[in-house]
DNA sequence: CAGTGGTCTAGACCACGAA
DNA sequence: TCGTGGTCTAGACCACTGT
């Protein structure tokens, strides 16, 4: 033992840190395994967690269960662009984001009902989407809309078309009003690891609800996005016309 | 043992939280120390502060360390409503709310000089407002504009003027485009202080940046929420007319 | 199957708060 | 001083991944 012997939590993930930061470890590389730094720092595997779990709230580390932890690469924030009327616009704006699309079809139930003003049990499609930036998830939307809304081909399996649709696809007539409810929370569990973040690093989480011009609820959509690599932008041009200068 | 046994974390979250909120255990109250817990749950003092972490992150309980663990009075949460062009759109929908505004003039400087396009040094009028509900803080912005686009009256010391302005004032004439982006962050210091959450908790910030028809930027507003009492909502609506129908 | 991360336990010790 | 929460250890076992 030359060096220094760092020995809580802080102490472990500061030395990892500076041996990230500085290159030491490159972007993409694997960490040795936790048993081994625990050993090397002289520490039980509970603690050295502590430390990897700091990294990871920190955007520095991602943990895959079974594989190992991995240095992750340093990411610019993307933009979350509101009011497209796109299924997943962060994606349309961002070409070298890669999105993977699942799709069913779901009865109603529970908040979805609420969100989509239909009643228990109507059916409802659903597509699971996740989009990812060079390995790294970036993304995850839960879209639903009813059944009969859904245009024909995107629920077969054809993958290139439900791609086009997730990327660029405008739901019909465009609607009428879109809601954008946007608030921070800790990420479900299922989300955590989807989004490979810790459990405690906040998500930014979208609501997005569309109507058309008759008030029905053509489209919801949960957004879920890690608070450290996306900002959500909203825009409001007032038009210049004799209504609303005399209003 | 009569009734239910759970085991892990979650389960034994599950079980205070609704012994929490069915009154079971009011709020203010202390909860058993944590090593009676333990025991009662069958489980392991680390695991059964994995629960109370849970419970902590979602403010149901409040740790003092050498005191015990208590029951926190939960919050309603209280809307942002995107687009209104008022200094603080929050407070004009949620009357129960108090502001108390300061008024300065600063010349700007760094980010400042991005946001409102404006020379560095040049004078900016600066509002900063803290609202709060019930004795607990609950908003903080920061208000730049102009100098010489300040209402007149509203930088002398005049308290209930200033109040007014703060709830409902429109900038002169209405901004042509108002831009809001959000994000999710660790608060500053200063913010977590004014505030009263944690280094831990992730507060909502929002930047609002509004222009007029000459695209001049007439106002910029740093907000920062708790992000645990907060929603932010933007809608759009969009116009029928014979532009939009054809494009 | 072997190697990895994920979870939990039992017990030790330290730090804080009130009597 | 005592009871509280805060931290750490050593070891066990489970769950996931790739061979």
């Amino acid at each position: 033992m030359t060096g220094t012997m760092p020995s809580r939590p802080h102490d472990i993930a500061d030395d990892l840190r500076r041996q990230i930061t500085t290159g030491r470890i490159q972007p993409g590389e694997r960490l040795p395994s936790e048993t081994v730094l625990a050993e090397r720092y002289a520490v039980s595997t509970v603690t050295l967690r502590r430390a990897l779990a700091a990294l990871q709230g920190e955007g520095l580390v991602e943990k895959i269960h079974g594989k190992g932890n991995f240095v992750r690469r340093p990411h610019r924030k993307i933009m979350y662009v509101g009011g497209w009327g796109t299924l997943d616009p962060w994606t349309a704006a961002e070409p070298s984001l890669r999105v993977s699309v699942h799709s069913t079809t779901v009865p109603a139930h529970g908040h979805l009902t609420t969100l989509l003003k239909v009643p228990v049990g109507s059916p409802l499609a659903e597509f699971s989407c996740l989009s990812v930036e060079e390995e790294t998830p970036h993304g995850l939307a839960h879209i639903y809309m009813p059944r009969d809304l859904a245009p024909a081909g995107v629920l077969d399996d054809n993958s290139a078309c439900r791609q086009a649709f997730a990327r660029f696809a405008v739901l019909g007539p465009p609607p009428a009003t879109t809601r954008e409810t946007v608030c921070t929370r800790p990420p479900t569990p299922d989300e955590a690891s989807a989004l490979r973040i810790g459990s405690a690093s906040p998500v930014l989480s979208v609501t997005r609800v569309s109507t058309d011009f008759t008030g029905r609820v053509v489209e919801a959509a949960l957004l879920t996005f890690p608070g450290d690599r996306v900002d959500a932008v909203f825009t409001i041009h007032r038009v210049i016309d004799e209504r609303q200068a005399q209003g």
